[in-house]
DNA sequence: GCCTAGGTCCCGTCC
DNA sequence: GGACGGGGCCTAGGC
């Protein structure tokens, strides 16, 4: 596509909050929350209604250059190539993006109102605690969740048969060095707010590293083995054969 | 576009390792390390060379849906729509994309074998503390830099004029409670290792919240102010009139 | 392979 | 608006 006809698409499609995707060869300045350099190669360039700008390299997860919404996005003609200026007055950052080629390019308006649902996060875990507080012990009895302190939010808080105050940390994946850094912080800051020293840490997660493990039991805290609540039965059912194949 | 044909495309281009960019109207059920419903509407969707799955909704940073490099991605079509399969055997996850139109789309092999280049790290933060030690106290001397414990890494780690230990965390943000979480455990793992009961504790940023000020001097550390090493001059230069308009 | 922590993290939530 | 922590986090680096 003609460069200068690209230039003048993207300006109006900007203007309308039409999203833009298109293949280009580019080179890539960005300066804010740090600075960086990307030289000339062939990326996917998309721009969407709320001035988002995202560029992909052909392989990888995560965007290799970005700038957050409310950019302001303008284009600017240079000889034979096109000049795209991303500002953000925000965080005072900008990305200029050299446009050498595009090889294909759309732009629309695209309509989309749907939020996702989602299960299966660390929130789920502690309900499912909540509602099942065996999952920690027999005489762990719930108070309440996402508790919040000055130092952070309590996942789940209750107490035993003696009355003794517990606090629960879960994890939705394996827990790490700093599962036990919040929970001991979690423990300290109850210990100080109640004015007993006896308060019981538990870290409950699908799994812990050794580590982990080492350090929680050198605080006097407790692991509780908690699968997150999820429903793979879906996956096991319809896939789990396929891949036996 | 015809469904049918966009089908027979995107099936060929993820065979012949092309990316694969298009406007879509779909609905989208994952399931792996959570489960997740997303109900009808027009959409981008990414498919990278190394079978990368993304898909974003008009406005945002981040993709509502995606799968992580080297899935199988097949194709199926059902009545008057496209089935997009994409499945991890890795972690048994697995997303359905359900397309019912395909407004745009374009397929091409891309060459991009550039790596970004990139200052403003934590990394480069630490580099910065040790050629400058004085940021951190008029007799500090640094030892090492990123070493390694079996609780983590220290950033910068030193001593004073009379040979204590002093323990550098750095954050190239605001410092929360998380940071001096960091700093606790290494300056611990420090005092048992060193058989030593006096080890300082410094945690070296740009900003740090009260909370975390109050924590960090509770346990008797330092906050040292210190700006991450960047080249903001441009920004300034540059930029700065534009917004002044 | 696991473990640890950073990230231009982004994002929601609650104060 | 700041603070805090989760995330289907992802990615890099060390062991």
């Amino acid at each position: 596509m003609d460069i200068g006809e690209f230039s003048a698409m993207a300006e109006s499609a900007v203007a309308a909050r039409e999203v833009i995707i298109a293949f280009v060869h580019c080179q890539i300045t960005y300066s804010g929350r740090a600075e960086a350099f990307l030289g000339r190669g062939d990326r996917v360039l998309l721009i969407k209604a709320d001035s988002t700008v995202i560029i992909h390299q052909p392989e990888g997860s995560n965007p290799i250059n970005y700038m957050r919404p409310g950019s302001a996005v303008t284009f600017e003609k240079v000889d034979q190539h096109v000049m795209m200026h991303v500002m953000n007055s925000g965080d005072k950052s900008f990305l200029d993006v050299e446009i050498f080629r595009v090889y294909d390019v759309a732009s629309r308006k695209l309509e989309d109102g749907q939020k996702q649902d989602l299960a299966g996060s660390e929130r789920d875990m502690s309900d499912h605690i909540r509602d099942n507080p065996t999952l920690i012990g027999n005489d762990f009895h719930p108070i309440s969740r996402e508790e919040q302190t000055d130092v952070g939010f309590i996942d789940v808080f209750g107490h035993d048969k003696q009355g003794h105050f517990v606090v629960v940390e879960c994890k939705r994946i394996t827990a790490s060095l700093m599962a036990v850094d919040q929970l001991r912080r979690y423990v300290e800051r109850v210990k100080q707010i109640k004015g007993t020293q006896v308060v019981t840490g538990v870290l409950a997660a699908p799994s812990i590293t050794p580590n982990a493990r080492d350090m929680l039991e050198s605080y006097g805290f407790r692991y509780a083995h908690v699968q997150p609540p999820m429903r793979l039965e879906r996956w096991h059912r319809d896939q789990k054969k396929i891949f036996e194949y």
